[in-house]
DNA sequence: CAACTTTTGAGGTGCGCACCTCAGAAATGT
DNA sequence: ACATTTCTGAGGTGCGCACCTCAAAAGTTG
């Protein structure tokens, strides 16, 4: 059997009001004394039983993923997994929702990120733009003792695990490879799409990509990027425009989430076939990629997205360092074979 | 907060004592007694909790992983993951080991498997090539209520989740379009290299690889395959004469765990550029990645195998069933910009 | 050495549930 | 209406720990 708080204080010569002490980190201990625990600790092997505590704790931890109002499939496809993930989590006393709030705005994300209360909302996962107004409303939540996660998006605090999401240079730099080794032709353009390339992300991977097309594929020239606004008729009148100027395309890659528009659009106008490469795997990607409309899918599974974001926040509630091997999100490359 | 045993009792009406029978599924409970509480539990939403259940019930979990005692890098990984498994796993009383054993000897595996009790063992995960004495062991492993999952390797149970690994009939296939995709040139043959062809991995791998190449790469030329018996010297042997024979070989498959010793051997053979695909992401898979000295790996990821692996045995345990979306394992596509 | 202050021990209660016993109550058969 | 059988309720104990109180022991100070 394991060793319970009672064989420690046995061992450690205390007893079970000094355990718990120490275990507690409560004052009045002489230092001696809580060597005295610690050594014990490590002869025997305890380890404090975590059902136990929590239950004595009552504790409980409810989280609240902040995503954007707008979007398309991919934002429906992580909805998804958090009501998923809300599901595998009550068992162990976590309640876990999305709040859907127009993340562009910044001051009604922080006025909503101001009135959060510590006893209501142990964590928050956010996917929003950097603005310096967010960016202070999420140190006050942390003044407060609330957790805060980057979700996807926003700048990673250097060193620190508070991001939740793939390197997304490292994703460009995935993308132009494979456009690099899946065109037949050694030359030709590459189209670069982008919702906006306000955000960070967006600029992230097209350092990337370009990166490995100058270092690679020095016959493939690439593009301005091309910013689609989420809409189509503009995409479309761009689209159009570009392959009037540009007629020896061989290659697009769409950067953002939601590439069923610029797919779309390209579908109509191109006239000969081009390597096409997308990001995230969402009903129309797997259906394109099935198809054959799109060549390759640069992804980040979306179910272990949301379950280590949790995982995160409950982890620095506990005051525990989450297992980094598990946390570490992969650049997925999809293709029909392996979806 | 969160309905308790005792709120549920009021809200059905009965005792306690009832709530406990019905919710142990004990005897002597009127059909209608036991409608009234589960319509309760609907109405009110209460989930047991599982951390003070586990605690009443004192249980605690030990698994073991039955690895091979042979194998190179690979399986050094595996080791590596299972032992951080056990640590992280340690909170959950879930005590996690890993045992090698000669598998491929079925009378011995299934002497240590005839050995185990369900008192010190409650779950099992097999690496080992199928056999009867297998089998017939691991039937009765089950009927002692030790739980069994198969462990990249061995027989699943159609429809059932005992299998913890990649689909490997996609695997080839996901090899062969890359290859295929990958390649400069319409025609060439593929070499195509396994430890074994006996054990049930490679041939569907195999099977898959030719599907695809035959459907989508009628150029290409896929060879019988080679078998290295792990045995570097036979390997040089074999190598030698098949490029004599074929000097226009394009690429090679590495279908086994194990890709050091056939990339070495291609590496000293081959007098121009090949595009080659292996399995496994090891530490020498990764160097050669990254040298280009092979163009792509398929993997799995072995985090993610062992703890899906000890997350199903608990959740059969427990007689709950797990996410079917997290514990799916993915082929994954590693390129030296994704790594 | 008395008067403190700091450190330690003993013991209790409760978290939500499992598991057990015993005594009534309700339903069933004759 | 009776004895039986089947169901239900009341109550207790313990899982391993957190958190609390009170008293006693050990240390410190002037």
């Amino acid at each position: 059997m394991r060793p319970t708080a009672k064989d420690l204080a046995v061992e450690a010569g205390v007893s079970l009001a000094t355990i718990d002490r120490v275990l507690n980190g409560r004052p009045g201990v002489k230092p001696r004394t809580v060597n005295k625990v610690n050594e014990a600790i490590k002869r025997i092997g305890f380890v404090r039983n975590l059902a136990a505590v929590n239950l004595a704790r009552k504790k409980s931890y409810q989280f609240r993923f902040l995503l954007p109002d707008h979007g398309d499939q991919f934002m429906n496809v992580l909805v998804r997994q958090i009501e998923e993930a809300s599901k595998a989590f009550a068992d162990e006393m976590t309640d876990v929702a999305a709040i859907r709030l127009p993340v562009e705005d910044p001051y009604k994300l922080a006025a909503y990120l101001g009135a959060l209360e510590a006893d209501t909302t142990q964590g928050i996962a956010i996917m929003a733009p950097e603005s310096p107004q967010v960016r202070d409303a999420i140190n006050r939540l942390l003044e407060r003792g609330i957790e805060v996660v980057q979700f996807l998006t926003g700048q990673p605090k250097a060193g620190s695990n508070d991001f939740v999401g793939i390197d997304n240079h490292a994703a460009g730099a995935t993308a132009a490879q494979l456009i690099g080794r899946f065109s037949t032709s050694i030359r030709g353009k590459i189209l670069i799409v982008s919702e906006t390339m306000q955000a960070r992300d967006s600029i992230e991977r097209r350092l990337g990509f370009d990166e490995v097309i100058n270092r690679e594929y020095p016959g493939l020239q690439t593009l301005p990027s091309v910013e689609t606004r989420g809409d189509t008729a503009r995409t479309a009148r761009i689209f159009e425009n570009v392959f009037a100027n540009h007629p020896d395309i061989s290659g697009i890659y769409v950067m953002s989430a939601e590439a069923r528009v610029p797919i779309g659009e390209i579908s109509r106008l191109a006239t000969k076939p081009l390597v096409k490469i997308v990001h995230e795997r969402t009903p129309f990607t797997e259906a394109a990629l099935r198809s054959g409309e799109i060549d390759a899918v640069i992804a980040q599974n979306s179910g272990h997205l949301v379950r280590s974001a949790v995982r995160i926040l409950k982890a620095r509630n506990d005051q525990r360092v989450p297992l980094a091997s598990q946390e570490k999100i992969r650049i997925e490359i999809l293709i029909k074979e392996n979806l």
